[in-house]
DNA sequence: ATGAACCATAACCAATGGGTTATGGGATAG
DNA sequence: CTATCCCATAACCCATTGGTTATGGTTCAT
C-alpha cells in the first residue's frame, strides 16, 4: 500500500504490554499477584478459573512483558508483580493525555490525570 | 476446571479498550486524530500505511472501545479522538499503580504516578 | 528407590485478528 | 445521467491466541 508516512510507534513495549493486558485472565491474575503479593503457580492456578498449563502460558507472556518477575525455589516457581512494569504505558497515556488535555479543554470531569 | 473464586476483573470495557490499543496502526491511527484532530477515512488512509478497508476495520473497533467518534458529513466519514475512552484504563492503572505503591516503596524512578 | 507434587512444554482445536482484493452504495462533479 | 470519489462490507488467507489434555523433568517426601 502507501508508504506510511507518519511512523509515530517506535515502541514495541507498549505493543507487548497492551496485548498482555488485553486478556481478562491475565489481569485477574496480574490483580491478584499485586494484591497478594509473590504466589505459586500452584495458587495462582487455584484462583484463576483456568488450567495450569494455562496459568503458565498466561505468567510466560506477562514475563515478556516484564509485568512480573519469577523466582524458582524447589520444584515450585513464584510469580511477583513487577512495579515498573507498566511505566511505558503510563507514559504513553501520560503523553496522549497531556495532548488530549490541551485540544479538548473540556475534560467533562476525568479525574486521575 | 476449578472454580474462578477470584473474579476481579467485571471490567469489559478494559477488554475493549487494551485490546483496542494493543495494535500498532491503531495507536498510529489514533495519535494522528490526538495530534491532528478530526481527519477523513481518506486522510487516514494516506498516512497509516495499510489498505482503505483495513483503516476502516481499526476506526471500527476504535469506536467500539470508545477511543474515537465518526461523524458523517456528505459521502465522507470524520473521525475524531474522544478524551474520555481512556478513562476506565486509567482508573485501572491508578487502583493498581497505587496498590503497587503501597507494596513497593522502592519504585526506583517511576515517574508519571 | 518410589511415588507424588509442581511446573513447563507439546500437540491439538476452534476462534479471533490483521491483512489483502473485490464489491456495492451513497454523495458529488461534469 | 454518468462517471467518480469516499466509505463500508464481504470473501478470503494466514498467523496468532486462548483453551484443552497429555507428557516429561525436577524436586520433595516416604
Amino acid at each position: 500500500m502507501t508508504e506510511p508516512i507518519l511512523r509515530g510507534d517506535r515502541s514495541a513495549a507498549c505493543d507487548e504490554l497492551f496485548k498482555a493486558l488485553s486478556d481478562g485472565t491475565r489481569r485477574t491474575i496480574l490483580e491478584y499477584l499485586v494484591r497478594e503479593g509473590e504466589q505459586s503457580v500452584h495458587a495462582l492456578t487455584a484462583v484463576s478459573g483456568v488450567s495450569q498449563p494455562m496459568v503458565s502460558r498466561h505468567l510466560g507472556k506477562l514475563k515478556r512483558a516484564s509485568l512480573v518477575t519469577a523466582r524458582r525455589s524447589g520444584r515450585e516457581t513464584y510469580y511477583t508483580a513487577r512495579a515498573k512494569g507498566l511505566a511505558p504505558i503510563v507514559r504513553w497515556m501520560a503523553v496522549y493525555g497531556a495532548l488530549w488535555s490541551q485540544r479538548f479543554t473540556a475534560l467533562e470531569g476525568l479525574d486521575a490525570y
